[in-house]
DNA sequence: TGTCTTATTGGCCACTCACTCAATAACATC
DNA sequence: GATGTTATTGAGTGAGTGGCCAATAAGACA
């Protein structure tokens, strides 16, 4: 018997159980989709009433929208992690090439599900779609600032870093729109479009920004 | 007195009686999502009784999928009609400019909206999903076509009119993936990008498919 | 006009959701 | 050890969903 029964109650300070919560929902959303992400399914999780999570988050918007921004922000650091003032020769090359590299790796394949998830749900989930354009500019500004240091470093060339970041963005998400369909006779066309779509934007020689 | 009281029963064809909801069920899943796309929901735009709609479609994601197919088949061909074998010189050129002036107006917001949609659904609803993947086919069939017209016609050149189809899509895609978060700052850098990305796809000068 | 097929109704079920709230018990503080 | 605060429970509510089915009546056909 390892179920039922009343268990003991754990008393936690509010400030923890509610990062607490915030955490699972991330996960849960990450892993099933920010519809999975429910008072119930939460408490769940962390083995507590439904109630209590209902009590940290009286609209159940908000929960699902903090779990949104807690798994972008950490996978917004993974993917391409804040760069020093000046990165060196090469250094934005190399953060570009690790950029394409895992996004275009499987492993990504949940971060694209997610913001394919959120940018959808933000039709109907205001305070969630506030959330996906904060999320959307911080990854823009991101990118942004390491094609910033690229220039700087005379790396590569680009007139517009701003643009170039939307643009490259843009691109990663519309070949990322496929996730859960499956890009079938479309995978091959698809494969380097982003990566080739960010030399050319760049400047840059065709295969500079192809990982080794 | 507009309302209530038994109406009369209407009784038509099955045949009849089944398009009819597939219609109002691709009517409202275009303007408010598909998730609105319920039982209830497609009887009452048709004045009928829930259990009516649950004797056509005794599994719902058949009406949520070919609601889909509906409204995404009466866009393509409003958006880019069946070309002729030969459209003559410039036709394909011409059949561009007008896919691009349409997909980048606001009249194409909901149809973004719809695939962005049945995009994500697509991951919980086995049945949308494939109806997506046809779908996705066909409008890369029907820009594969144009391509390759074009090229037949020496209006431009491209070595592969699939991929390159492939990736004007991918790009389509991204650049409408914004539709209920809104571009804010990133507008401008966004808005020619799918119009300049074909163009360099096809190897024709900046400018080319702008519509005049 | 009467009969029969079946499209349609009306009502039900079981489920899940967010949200509410009085009662309870864990813990800090005295 | 007694007391008070409050984190947590347990048991609801009402609204929404898909699905099921016997009873009904519309319309075609004899």
């Amino acid at each position: 018997m390892t179920s039922r029964g009343p268990e003991k109650r754990v008393r936690k300070a509010p400030a923890e159980r509610r990062s607490e919560m915030v955490t699972a929902a991330a996960r849960v959303g990450l892993a099933e989709g920010l519809e999975c992400v429910t008072l119930r399914r939460v408490a769940d999780e962390l083995g507590v009433r439904s109630g209590l999570v209902g009590h940290y988050f009286p609209a159940a918007d908000r929960l699902v929208a903090e779990a949104f921004t807690s798994a972008t922000m950490a996978e917004l650091d993974s993917l391409l992690p804040e760069m020093s003032a000046d990165p060196g020769p090469g250094g934005a090359v190399r953060a570009l090439r690790r950029l394409f590299s895992l996004t275009s790796s499987a492993d990504f394949d949940n971060v694209s599900r997610l913001w394919l998830n959120a940018r959808h749900l933000a039709r109907y989930r205001p305070v969630l779609r506030d959330h996906v354009i904060e999320q959307d500019m911080l990854w823009c500004r991101r990118i942004e600032r390491v094609v910033a240091a690229g220039v700087e470093a005379r790396d590569f060339h680009c007139a517009d870093p701003w643009a170039a970041a939307v643009r490259i963005l843009v691109a990663i998400d519309g070949a990322s729109a496929y996730v859960n369909t499956g890009a079938g006779h479309r995978a091959a066309p698809i494969a380097d479009m982003v990566r080739t779509f960010a030399e050319t934007e760049l400047g840059l020689p065709v295969g500079t920004l192809e990982s080794s």
